[in-house]
DNA sequence: GTCTATAACGGGATAGAC
DNA sequence: GTCTATCCCGTTATAGAC
């Protein structure tokens, strides 16, 4: 077989994406990934480990790019603040870019889903990934809007991750919901639709 | 005892909440309960038509409050479009009304998170339970902003939806991404100030 | 490194006494 | 309506052969 540990990540990775960490047996995940109960314990040792595995070897990538980007794109502002579109787009267009070519969706609905099982393993996933970027792209979005106070810029980046995370879930709640008004289009404009409405909510009256 | 139902869906919606659907065992509900393990199954026959009462027990009146504000807004409007603003408070206010009262946010965290588990049971939830009400909401939203596309409308009231749940969810997750940066302020304004994003969004650019 | 077999436990559901 | 006792299955995890 061709790298078992592979194929069991591959697996896991979209099982946990469509029913979540706690739906997702380990016992569903070796059928589909064709692969025998104990090799995940002898490659991961335990359930949580195998999330977190998943989890970094897509994130790690994406969230070095991240910072890449909002490097060129505080050089290009030279001094003056960042714009808000360009610092939204440095952190969301990574994760959309690696969802596309490659086929690599069912991540993105899973890290979606992660944001809204919190109190549990979520939670630590957050807490070693993200602490780094966000601090970063927190103070860049802070130099963008000078004139908004600190804390309604943190209830702004609240509602900015609800949007954006939801939109990584994928359509199938809006499409239930809105059954027969709206059927989703094409996903290219998708980010660009997001970042435009996501701007705009941030720069809200003054 | 005083109510065993009653107190089997109080337990269920806390730990539902806390856990998630998947997360919450029957045995951890009743022993919070203080209840036997067969009272559930008399009363709910279910673990999933459990869920669908603890949702229908809030759901329906905060349902039917929406249509009502929304009835008023329109009234108010008398012929001419409704106000944003108004729309977007018609739907979210009595949910968060019914959470600072009574101390029913356990529910609110629920519905949060049901937005999160896509694919399962809780489609049931918004299949059975939103029809009606998301019909006339979009139908409100699409006369208060005539001048935008069908198409986009649709893609802006999924990021509303996405904000707007991730805000029910509570603000842990964030809180651990912002840590250091941010500490979120009274509950008050928060309703006002997920409304004044909402509305920009919705109306940005042309 | 990969398998079989099994341990040890917790899950939802049910029968039947009271 | 409420309880005890139990069924039966799926769960994670591990021991030990190959």
């Amino acid at each position: 077989m061709i790298d078992t540990k592979q194929r069991i990540l591959d697996a896991a990775e979209r099982l946990f994406a469509e029913h979540g960490y706690e739906g997702a047996s380990l016992r569903a995940i070796i059928a589909d990934a064709k692969v025998n109960l104990a090799a995940v314990h002898y490659h991961f040792h335990t359930k949580e480990a195998l999330l977190l595995a998943v989890v970094d070897r897509r994130l790690a990538p994406i969230n070095e790019e991240r910072l890449k980007l909002l490097e060129d794109c505080e050089r290009n502002a030279a001094g003056r603040p960042p714009v808000v579109e360009d610092v939204l787009k440095a952190f969301i267009a990574p994760a959309f870019r690696l969802a596309q070519r490659g086929s690599h969706e069912p991540f993105m609905h899973l890290m979606g889903r992660l944001y809204g099982e919190s109190g549990e393993v979520a939670h630590l996933v957050f807490k070693t990934q993200f602490r780094k970027v966000a601090q970063r792209f927190l103070e860049a979005l802070a130099r963008a809007l000078p004139q908004l106070p600190h804390d309604e810029l943190g209830w702004r980046v609240h509602f900015v991750i609800g949007a954006m995370a939801h939109t990584f879930r994928g359509t199938a709640v809006t499409e239930a919901v809105t059954e027969g008004f709206w059927h989703p289009s094409e996903a290219h404009p998708m980010l660009e639709r997001l970042i435009k409405f996501l701007a705009a909510g941030l720069r809200a009256e003054g």
